[in-house]
RNA sequence: GCGCUCGUAGCUCAGCUGGAUAGAGCAUCGGCCUUCUAAGCCGGUGGUCGCAGGUUCGAGUCCUGCCGGGCGCGCCA
């Protein structure tokens, strides 16, 4: 639709061109809008008014000029020159509603583009260290990511998965020792208690899971408690294993299901920190200064150069970094988005510098990020700030056992990355329709009512049947969701190319409220069958755009509530 | 102090690559269930888009400065 009126505008433009009108050796391309007020009609082009100077001569006349020379189209029923030169144009019904007939023949596929062209893209998320539960962080991480990359799917690409996860080093020291305390009966009280142990209740599982022996699997290993309390090694290696275990079941839990889970210490035992090491060391970029080695990422934009080998021989976590970004490089991910906590920003521009001074042909800017800011929750206007498993922070599980799924999910995709978020607990309960959840699956759930009610008058609809006459819709309710509805694919294109998943949610919310609209002021179980047909048919797209939509969130729609 | 980021209605938030009188929901006030699910709909009240400059035919949107919130500034990850 939108391509139609572009293209009819880029023909008028031509054609002034050929007339000298405007100068032939510039391009102009004209933007089609939507329109924000009806009266403006279906779509508006401000191309006089960007082109007014190149034309000499005020953009009303250019415009005038421009709507002359427009071929004439079935698909537009008028054009009006408005305000300063913007031209309106109003689509005609018939056309309007063609959509109806392409979401029902597209189904499941509608929205969906080829753009990708099959390209690889990463996406890395979540990447919780095996330390304890996954917090709300992590829960908005995973919300995002995952759907960030069903919408790169939808938009053709071939997306892999992706969980980093440090299985070594001092954390993970700390996480053995604490567990460690736990098999020999200490609490977190004792005063032998290690300083910076973790306290949390799970910690206590972990212990009793290893003295009794269990065998947990996870990430292609599987460990079994050895019950030596003595047995540091053990401890560690069982209570990573058993930790990865519970964020899978988290993970599970939330449907976000990941291709690879890639382990920081492959890259020490398969020798790419070393590569990695050696190739900035031939590049020059690395010298030595108080007994530790160091890379001149300044030279690469970053404010002070960063130690990538300590002063004791370990390797600063900024090393493997680098290591683990030329391991994707190398895999062949041209597109890679590492979606992070805001906290990590700082290592945007090390991890890229770093890149850079390997000098493998890595373009500048990559790898994208989309890092999402903090997340408050909140109950009865109150700060949450504790969860009895983890101690000191509000869990995934915590939020998913008392909201569900669906909410916790919507909830945490449905604000912009880069604004704080509030998870108040109490709206994402709430079972009205303050809560947009439950208010855009109860429109989807509406409609698959009234084909119940339809099938029970004896009339059977197929979901992608269209049937009936659909210039019997005639309603300007009927042509605004036709037109909502057309929105979508462009939406889908849009979101993945901005990386910003949350225009999703938006757009469901306005879709249910304008068939809310609908449905209360129009019936559509009524005796003219004919009209009846064309309605049911209408409400069958807005049944599967929602449907589809809902999808790309990873939020149920159900058929009823 | 430096860097990144946000600051839109009482609250929670939209506002697509700058475009035509700033939008939702909640709250508040008032209506609508003998009729397809009221988990819904309709209407009213409510905003100098943090402040001040600048660029532009046009700025919530771009630039600069200031104020305020968040995050980061470890040989921690």
């Amino acid at each position: 639709m939108k391509e139609t009126v572009s293209e009819l505008l880029q023909s008028a433009l031509a054609t002034l061109q050929s007339e000298g009108t405007l100068p032939a050796n510039q391009t102009f391309t004209p933007q089609v809008g939507n329109t924000k007020d009806k009266s403006h009609g279906d779509y508006a082009c401000n191309i006089a008014l960007v082109a007014s100077k190149a034309a000499g001569c005020p953009p009303r006349k250019l415009a005038e000029a421009l709507v002359e020379r427009l071929p004439n189209s079935s698909a537009v029923d008028k054009v009006e020159i408005a305000g300063p030169g913007f031209i309106n144009f109003f689509m005609s019904t018939a056309s309007a509603f063609e959509v109806v007939n392409t979401i029902l023949d597209e189904a499941g596929h509608y929205g969906r583009n080829r753009n990708g062209n099959g390209e690889k893209v990463q996406v890395e998320f979540v990447s919780a260290n095996p330390t304890g539960p996954l917090h709300v962080g992590h829960g908005r991480g995973a919300a995002i990511g995952d759907c960030l990359s069903r919408l790169l799917e939808a938009n053709g690409y071939e997306v892999t998965r992706e969980f980093y996860y440090n299985d070594a080093g001092a954390q993970i020291n700390n996480l053995a020792l604490s567990v460690q305390s736990r098999v020999k009966g200490l609490t977190p009280e004792d005063e032998n208690w290690p300083a910076d142990g973790y306290r949390g209740d799970y910690i206590t599982d972990v212990a009793n899971a290893y003295l009794a022996g269990e065998t947990v699997t996870a990430d292609d290993r599987e460990v079994t408690g050895k019950a030596d309390p003595d047995d540091q090694q053990a401890i560690q290696e069982f209570a990573v294993a058993y930790l990865r275990r519970e964020q899978d079941l988290d993970l599970k839990a939330f449907g976000v299901e990941f291709d690879v889970y890639f382990l920081e210490s492959s890259l020490y035992e398969n020798g790419k920190v070393e590569e990695a090491v050696e190739r900035l060391q031939e590049n020059g970029y690395t010298y030595e200064h108080d007994g530790a080695m160091w890379l001149k990422t300044t030279e690469f934009g970053d404010d002070k150069d960063r130690v990538m080998r300590k002063k004791d021989g370990g390797y600063t976590y900024f090393l493997p970094d680098v290591a683990y970004h030329l391991d994707k490089w190398q895999r062949g991910f041209t597109t890679v988005i590492n979606e992070q906590g805001a906290d990590h920003h700082s290592t945007v521009t090390r991890v890229r510098a770093g890149l850079q001074a390997l000098n493998v042909g890595i373009p500048k800017g990559w790898p994208d990020y989309v890092l999402h800011q903090m997340v408050m929750v909140t109950r009865s206007g109150q700060e949450v700030k504790i969860s009895k498993r983890a101690g000191s922070y509000v869990t995934v599980r915590d939020l998913i056992d008392e909201v569900g799924r669906d909410a916790t999910r919507f909830f945490l995709a449905a604000r912009r990355v880069d604004s704080q978020l509030t998870f108040d607990i109490d709206l994402a309960r709430s079972q009205t329709n303050e809560n947009p959840v439950y208010y855009i699956q109860y429109a989807h759930a509406r409609i698959c009512s009234v084909l119940r009610k339809l099938k029970e008058e004896g009339v059977e609809r197929g979901l992608n049947e269209c049937v009936g006459d659909l210039s019997l819709l005639t309603l300007d309710e009927e042509k605004d969701l036709a037109n909502q509805l057309a929105k979508y694919p462009e939406l889908i294109e849009s979101s993945a190319k901005l990386r910003e998943p949350h225009h999703l949610a938006h757009y469901l919310r306005d879709l249910a409220g304008q068939f809310h609209t609908y449905y209360n002021a129009h019936k559509v179980l009524i005796e003219d069958t004919a009209v009846r047909d064309a309605r049911i048919s209408l409400y069958l797209a807005i049944r599967q755009v929602i449907a589809n939509g809902l999808d790309l969130l990873g939020v149920s729609a159900p058929e009823e509530m």
